[in-house]
RNA sequence: CGGGAUGUAGUUCAGCCCGGUUAGAAUGCCUGCUUUGGGAGCAGGAGGUCGUGAGUUCGAAUCUCGCCAUCCCGACCA
């Protein structure tokens, strides 16, 4: 028996697990360049459905793609005033366009005379730009709404990052849309919010929760910020997409306005929202185990992987005259199907290395079943196994990969309510807090009082509900009235 | 950016304290044979300017300093 390495399990060290997995699960790695990770082609795998599956969602709510440059003139950040606060900290400048070789011999240099007369900001997010970009397309309510997004890399220059969870580059989609009035544009907010949790529930089978932020968490330029809020395994709260309504603020900063069909002026309400390869962080931390990823099959890039069990190559061959039909009625059905017939590893190997790539459904057949007229069935997120007729596996499979979506979503879904109490004093909060979850309170609503509870615990509201108990009560830290209850918890 | 730790083969690590031939192991990789129903065995082979730059020294993986990177704890994180 050769020594190989496990995963660190999650209750020994849940961070480290995480790191462990992301790299040998093959998702992706760290790069040459500080904060920066490289994506492999499995984990971009799992991103390009994620991208395909969203995208169509998008357009079917008539959004429309397009691309807006990468670099932004610094002047144009600085425009709206509590945009260019929340991102001034953590933005790369382009000064120079030119190098040169370096006149001591030691590669080349920067050349001082090809500075830029105004600096170039790498884009954090785009609203700017993009803003600029619409006083040119908007002139009357005709041209209204502006329904874009784009497909696009950003950069915030983050102090410490993790892969996926928080890199200096990432990427995402940018929606930023136009509206004739303030009740659309929160309507549009309101409906792009739910297109990201009904995606998140049914693709990625990750349960989440629906509400607005706090005015301390709301986004930089926003007048109200939604979000869908998420439990991980170790309890911690991660923020899965968010939703803004922007109000006038952009259309003000950037002169956008069009005139009503009773000829007067008016500014253009507008929205952003976003999602970011931060949902990969999302879908590991979710759904994995300590023998590695565990993969919905909505997103699986392999969701059944047929391994034949030979000792000699006539074996294989018998096997494979059985395997390939299969494989090919499979991928008919639409199934994402991988035949494993390589003498490179043996079965026992294929197998542990499946289930660390999350590979929903694994199909193993041998000698034995040849006989039996059988086939080895394994599902990932039990670790379950057993052997069944061959006559009927087709159906089994399309009946399977349903089950262990809904499975995962319905194990997740439970998680997060055993793990999600209400609290009503201070006492209990400091105490609660210190175990994973997410804790139902009352708060008076300002955000000094948010301030101090984050001082002293750590916990931040993630987000106020939509849904559940409205019932109003007094606030745990200042005991003054508070309308309903927010969601803390420890976020990443 | 502050405190701590680490950096040696693709990977995980030993060697460093106490400087001295040709820097080791496991695993992975390549070749061959035997294997194959839960991470196979034997034999042979390839692979390292010891993170990087300087300094001390006759001599540096080993001592000193700078820089870079990674991890942990803070600060920061729409």
């Amino acid at each position: 028996m050769a020594n190989f390495q496990k995963l660190t399990p999650r209750a020994t060290d849940y961070s480290k697990w995480y790191n462990e997995l992301v790299v040998k699960a093959d998702l992706a790695e760290q790069s040459a360049v500080r904060g920066c990770m490289v994506i492999k082609p499995y984990g971009y795998a799992i991103w390009e459905t994620i991208q395909a599956e969203l995208d169509r969602r998008f357009k079917e709510k008539g959004v429309k793609n397009a691309y807006f440059p990468l670099l932004i003139p610094k002047s144009f950040l600085s425009r709206e005033a509590e945009h260019v606060e929340g991102f001034a900290k953590e933005c790369a400048v382009v000064t120079h366009h030119r190098l040169m070789n370096d006149p001591e011999g030691k590669g080349v240099v920067v050349d001082p005379k090809a500075r830029l007369e105004e600096e170039l900001i790498i884009r954090p997010t785009s609203e700017t730009i993009i803003w600029s970009t619409y006083k040119n397309w908007i002139s009357s309510y005709r041209d209204l709404p502006i329904l874009c997004n784009q497909w696009c890399n950003v950069m915030r220059w983050e102090m410490r990052t993790r892969l996926f969870l928080r890199t200096a580059e990432f990427l995402w989609q940018e929606g930023h849309t136009a509206h004739a009035t303030k009740e659309e544009a929160e309507n549009y907010a309101a409906t792009m919010l739910d297109v990201y949790a009904d995606f998140a529930e049914k693709v990625m089978a990750i349960p989440v929760v629906k509400g607005v932020k706090s005015p301390n968490e709301r986004f930089a330029g926003a007048l109200n910020t939604y979000s869908i809020e998420a439990m991980m395994q170790d309890g911690k709260a991660l923020q899965a997409g968010t939703s803004h309504f922007l109000g006038q603020n952009f259309a003000k900063s950037f002169d956008v306005q069009f005139l009503t069909n009773e000829n007067k002026y008016e500014y253009v309400w507008a929205t952003s929202w976003g999602v970011s390869t931060r949902l990969m962080g999302a879908l590991i931390m979710t759904h994995s185990d300590d023998n590695g990823l565990v993969l919905p099959p909505n997103l699986a890039p392999i969701q059944v992987v047929i391994v034949p069990i030979f000792k000699k190559q006539e074996q294989l061959d018998e096997l494979m005259a059985k395997l390939n039909p299969l494989a090919d009625e499979l991928k008919q059905l639409g199934i994402r199907v991988q035949v494993d017939a390589s003498d490179k590893a043996t079965p026992g190997f294929k197998f542990a290395e499946y289930e660390l790539k999350g590979v929903p459904l694994r199909l193993a057949m041998g000698g034995r079943d040849l006989e039996n007229g059988t086939i080895e069935l394994a599902r990932r997120d039990t670790m379950t196994k057993e052997t069944v007729s061959f006559d009927n596996i087709v159906e089994i499979i399309q009946n399977l990969l349903k089950e262990i979506q809904d499975n995962i979503y319905q194990k997740a879904l439970d998680f997060r309510l055993a793990n999600t109490r209400e609290v009503n004093t201070w006492e209990e909060f400091k105490e609660e807090i210190k175990k994973p979850g997410f804790l139902l309170c009352h708060w008076d609503g300002t955000p000094e009082t948010e301030e101090k509870i984050k001082a002293e615990t750590k916990a931040t509201i993630r987000c106020i509900p939509f849904e559940g108990d409205k019932t109003p009560g007094k606030c745990i830290y200042t005991g003054k009235p508070s309308a309903q209850r927010v969601i803390f918890a420890i976020a990443y």
